[in-house]
DNA sequence: TTGCTGACCGACG
DNA sequence: CCGTCGGCCAGCA
């Protein structure tokens, strides 16, 4: 019997990752990391990127464009039309962008472990 | 089933 | 500072 990896109960590991994408407040951002970590899977960065990727395929729009890598550069921005369409998005919430790297980085960081953990709490 | 890719990250030299 | 490599795991030929 094979073990299917990557898929829980109800909601597979892309939809873990959409439905925390969206938590991410109106100028704020994350990186893949902290939402890989967030569940429970630290290196599968990877994955989020790859969620990502397929993020345009679902239904509800997914803020892609507040995922950034760890240094807080816009490494997928290539990905929005190929133009610099993910560096105005986040300038037009209030994130400064300079030469694809968001400045202040840790002001806007939203860790969704510690963010969502405070709300349950 | 195997092998390769990928919007990442950290370690190593 | 720079290039390279291994790990992570889902999708595809």
């Amino acid at each position: 019997m094979s073990v299917k990896r990557g898929e829980n109960d109800d909601v597979s590991f892309f939809a873990r990752v959409y439905e925390v994408a969206r938590l991410i407040p109106f100028g704020r951002v994350t990186s893949y990391s902290a939402i890989a970590e967030y569940l429970g899977s630290k290196g599968s960065a990877r994955m989020v990127g790859w969620a990502m990727n397929q993020s345009h395929f679902e239904k509800h729009r997914v803020p892609a464009h507040r995922v950034v890598n760890r240094q807080g550069m816009l490494t997928g921005k290539h990905h929005f039309g190929g133009s610099n369409l993910m560096q105005q998005l986040l300038e037009n919430e209030g994130v400064v962008v300079v030469n694809d790297k968001i400045q202040n980085f840790e002001k806007y960081f939203w860790d969704p472990k510690k963010e969502i953990g405070m709300l349950i709490r």
